[in-house]
RNA sequence: GGCUUCCUAGCUCAAUGGUAGAGCAGCUGACUCUUAAUCAGUAGGUUCGGGGUUCGAGUCCCCGGGGAGCCA
């Protein structure tokens, strides 16, 4: 028998504890048994005919979430990766025994349970309990029945917490899988072939950002984690895989915020043969299909919730394409903006309330410009074309003015989701692009994704899909770290 | 990296510088269709850590840790 001294009797911990003691004492391991389900809850729920009360057996395991005990019956919950279903354990059934050790679960409990589905008075689908066996005892409890989890910190650090206790926690972050399985099944379809790159590379290319740099002990050599997957997929267009993508982990040596988080997901993919007008129609067949076949808001539309603003974004409504030329020319007011001398821009930036850096080149104070008063309030799907050429050095010049590259960025929710270019594939033109970077936006080159252009390239349209941020919008999160299983932290204190 | 703000029971939250409280969870008991079940009783605190001011600090100040928001 349980000895529990009164001044215990608070701590869970050591209730639990001692619970487990004593069913080892009585020669039970809940850890060693194990139950054979043959349904997930919501499979359960759906098994039951109505009107057999009773007939349909089924056998169901999860977590006790909910007990409510009357004495000699109780009405509990277990929790499964579909959901929850509704256990009924009665005394005269289970027998006595059972019973009375059913009484001891605690809250958290793993079990598995068989019985046979009936509906109670208030039209729930229900398991009347034959058999149960405990498979594992939890000796921590768990958070507060109806708050949940709330503190952020708890919920990122303690994530299997979060995604037991807040239901909507776990309807976000079990949408993201289905996310990345339908982009697999959406670009198979469509003859795309899913290919792996390097995560380490002694040149961190494709992208502007810092990377991080670890080391190689046996080669003796420095490495650093991507920070695309660009060159490298591009490396496989010269080698013949006409339509490849990759949906890797990138990293980038940079700070943390509701939009970044040092290692995130990204889908590339790139398409032979095709270009930045291509990569639209794609871009816009994929993500109009995922709110329609994988979000399907209630309402039959294809409108999400934006957290931030609290407007709705449609994607069902065309979308909108505008030249970055022209956003900006609107945003200053100034149409003759990209005439302007450098004093005349920093004048212009400031007026509009902006902070600039001298050192900066032009184009980043007209950058400026895009990332903090135009970006932001392009909340509907935006296709923003046309961009300075300085601001990436791998797509196509426009071919009627050559201050700018055949590319879009796909803004929406006031976020940068999708970027797309005409792939530069003449290798003279590449090394001159590489060579004139200057700026924040420079890239480190990479000699040999030169020597395999030299090789020839076919044309290409390429694009790349940021997944977190993605999410993001079709869950209505406000934060990339609800999107994200475990987010970057701090190491905790020192217990 | 800077600014602002938060950290109190297992969880969710209270507490003018003046005796640290509540709900849920826990523990003891009642109840064989409950839905945040209900009812009776009961226990539970290094107020993130350290230092300071004060007759007195969860509260004010300083240092450190961690989280969040804004900014570079």
């Amino acid at each position: 028998m349980s000895d529990i001294v009164s001044d215990n009797s608070h701590d869970q911990h050591a209730v639990r504890r001692q619970k487990l003691a004593d069913l080892r004492a009585a020669g039970v391991d809940p850890f060693r048994a194990n139950a054979n389900p043959t349904h997930f809850s919501a499979d359960a729920i759906k098994a039951y005919v109505p009107g057999q009360e009773n007939v349909v057996a089924v056998a169901v395991a999860g977590r006790l979430v909910t007990i409510r005990d009357m004495g000699k019956s109780q009405f509990v919950k277990i929790l499964d990766q579909q959901g929850q279903i509704q256990l009924y354990v009665k005394k005269d059934v289970v027998g006595d025994d059972a019973y009375a050790a059913f009484k001891k679960l605690d809250l958290g409990d793993i079990i598995g349970a068989s019985g046979t589905l009936f509906v109670t008075k208030t039209g729930e689908v229900t398991v009347r309990v034959d058999s149960y066996v405990l498979v594992s005892k939890a000796l921590r409890p768990l958070p507060e029945k109806w708050h949940g989890l709330s503190d952020p910190e708890q919920v990122y650090r303690q994530r299997y917490l979060d995604v037991i206790v807040n239901a909507e926690s776990r309807a976000r972050l079990l949408l993201r899988p289905r996310v990345i399985s339908h982009i697999r099944r959406f670009l198979e379809a469509r003859h795309f072939i899913e290919v792996e790159t390097p995560v380490l590379e002694a040149t961190a290319g494709g992208a502007a950002a810092r990377p991080f740099k670890t080391h190689h002990n046996a080669l003796g050599a420095d490495f650093y984690l991507r920070i695309a997957t660009e060159l490298r997929l591009k490396r496989m267009l010269v080698g013949g895989f006409d339509r490849v993508f990759e949906i890797g982990r990138i990293f980038r040596n940079e700070g943390v915020s509701r939009k970044h988080n040092p290692e995130f997901t990204m889908m590339e993919v790139y398409q032979a043969y095709s270009d930045y007008r291509g990569m639209m129609d794609l871009i816009r067949d994929l993500l109009t299909s995922l709110v329609r076949d994988v979000v399907r808001p209630a309402d039959g539309s294809l409108k999400l919730k934006h957290a931030v603003s609290g407007h709705d974004i449609d994607f069902g409504a065309p979308w909108r394409e505008v030249k970055y030329k022209d956003l900006i020319r609107e945003a200053t007011g100034d149409a003759d903006w990209f005439a302007r001398s450098k004093a005349e821009k920093i004048a212009g930036a400031e007026r509009l309330g902006l902070g600039i850096n001298t050192a900066w080149e032009e184009f980043e104070i007209t950058n400026e410009i895009f990332s903090k008063k135009i970006e932001p309030n392009l909340i509907q799907p935006t296709f923003v074309t046309h961009l300075p050429k300085e601001l990436c050095p791998l797509a196509k010049i426009t071919r009627d003015d050559p201050t700018t590259i055949d590319v879009f960025e796909l803004i929406i929710g006031g976020m940068e989701v999708a970027p797309a270019y005409s792939e530069q594939n003449d290798p003279d033109v590449q090394r001159q692009m590489f060579e004139a970077q200057a700026g924040e936006e420079r890239q480190n080159i990479d000699q040999d994704f030169l020597l395999a252009l030299e090789h020839g390239m076919p044309p290409a349209g390429g694009m790349g899909l940021g997944i977190d941020r993605l999410c993001i919008l079709l869950t209505g999160a406000e934060s990339i770290r609800d999107v994200i299983l475990f987010p970057q932290l701090r190491n905790a204190a020192p217990a």
